[in-house]
DNA sequence: TTACAGCCTTGACATTTGTCAAGGTTTTTT
DNA sequence: AAAAAACCTTGACAAATGTCAAGGCTGTAA
C-alpha cells in the first residue's frame, strides 16, 4: 500500500527517500471493507488521509435522517474533516468506503512537524489545499447557477468515472436533488 | 491604508517590522469608488488583495445575462479569484467595489517569495485558506440540503452585518435564489 | 432455487420556486 | 425640485422539483 503513496508522491514533487522514510515512519495503513467507516459523526478527525485504493463516500444526516453526500474521493485524493480537524470539534461528517479501500493515516501532529521539514512537501500541501477549494468555488457556482439538468450535465463532465462507480442515488444526494428528479432528467436527456 | 494591514498582520501571527517592511515595498495600494472594478471577466487574476476599508463583491454573468454573487468580501478579509491566480486562465469572475473601498494588491510572484521568507506569514496563509475551505464547504453543504428559506436564514447567521450592507437582491443572489422568492421568504418569517 | 434487499423508474399529485408584470417607495442623479 | 434609477413587494400564473406509492429489475444471500 505504501508504495503506490511513494509513487503518488514522487510524480507531485521531488522527495528523497529519506525524506519519504519519515512519513513511513508514522504512517498508519487502514484496510476498509465496503460499508466500514473511516469518520464517525462525533468523533474527532486528527489525521491526514490519502487514499490508495479503492472509494470513499464523506456525508452528512440532516434533521430528517436524508443523508447528503458531500464528497466522492477515490483513489489517489485526499479525505478527512478539515472542519474537525482544524477546530478539534466532533466531525459533522461520516465517511465510509463505498468500495473495499486502502487508506494511509497520518497523524495530524506528525504531518505537520514532517511538512516543517520538507519544504517541497508543504508548498504540495499548499497547492492541494488551492485547488480542493478552486474545485469547491466551482461547485458552489454550479449550485447558484444551474438547474437540476445542468448541475448534472456538470457532474458528468466533472467526474466521468465516478458516474460508473456509484450509484444514481448517491450522485442525486451529491447534487442536492432527489433520486426521481435525477432520474427524470436522464430520461429527458436521452430524448435529446 | 498601510497601518491597517500592518495591524491585522500583527494581531494574526507575530511579525517583525523589518518583515513588515518586505510586504510594504511590494505593496500596491488601491482607492476604488463605488461601482469600479478591481478585476474583469477576461483579465488574468495575478495578485493577492487585501481589503482595508470598504465591500467589494465578486460576481459571474450567465449566458443569459444574469449576475450571480459567489462573495462578498468587506474590510479585512481578502479577495480575489484563486482559478485565475493559480492556472493563469482568464478570469471568469468580476470583482467590484460595492461601496467605496481601500484595498492593498501584492504581486504573486512578490508575495510568493516573502512567503518563502516568512514562515510565520506563510502559515498563517495556509491557515486562511484552510478556513476559506471550511466556508465553501459549508456553503455547499447548505446549499444542497436547505431550502431557500433555511439558506437565509443561515445567511444572516453567518453573516450578520451583511445583511445591513447590501440590498437583498444581492443576497439572493448569493444564495442562488429570485428576489421574489427572497421576498416572500421574508414577509413568511415575519408571520412567526 | 427462492427470497430478499437495493436500485431505478414512473405516475399522480403537492409544494416550492421562477417568471412576468405592475406599483410604490426610496435613493440617486440631473 | 424634478426626473430617473434602483429597490422591494405583490399577484397571477408557469415551470421545476419534491413526495408518496407502486412496480420491475438485478444481484446477493439464504
Amino acid at each position: 500500500m505504501l508504495h503506490i503513496f511513494h509513487d503518488y508522491l514522487h510524480a507531485k514533487f521531488p522527495i528523497t527517500e529519506q525524506e519519504f522514510a519519515l512519513i513511513e515512519q508514522v504512517a498508519i495503513q487502514r484496510r476498509l471493507r465496503k460499508r466500514q467507516y473511516l469518520l464517525q459523526e462525533g468523533d474527532v478527525w486528527k489525521y491526514d488521509a490519502f487514499v490508495c485504493k479503492g472509494l470513499m463516500r464523506t456525508y452528512r444526516v440532516d434533521d430528517k435522517g436524508q443523508e447528503h453526500i458531500i464528497q466522492f474521493c477515490p483513489e489517489n485524493w485526499w479525505t478527512g474533516d478539515r472542519q474537525s480537524y482544524v477546530t478539534g470539534e466532533p466531525a459533522r461528517y461520516n465517511i465510509e468506503a463505498y468500495e473495499d479501500s486502502e487508506v494511509i493515516l497520518i497523524p495530524k501532529a506528525d504531518f505537520r512537524e514532517i511538512r516543517m521539514k520538507i519544504p517541497a512537501l508543504n508548498n504540495f500541501i499548499f497547492d492541494l489545499l488551492e485547488r480542493s477549494f478552486i474545485a469547491l468555488q466551482n461547485r458552489v457556482n454550479s449550485n447558484i447557477m444551474h438547474t437540476a439538468e445542468e448541475k448534472y450535465a456538470q457532474f458528468l463532465k466533472t467526474y466521468p468515472d465516478m458516474s460508473n462507480r456509484v450509484p444514481l442515488h448517491m450522485i442525486a444526494s451529491f447534487l442536492g436533488i432527489t433520486p426521481e428528479t435525477l432520474s427524470r432528467v436522464r430520461s429527458h436527456q436521452l430524448k435529446k
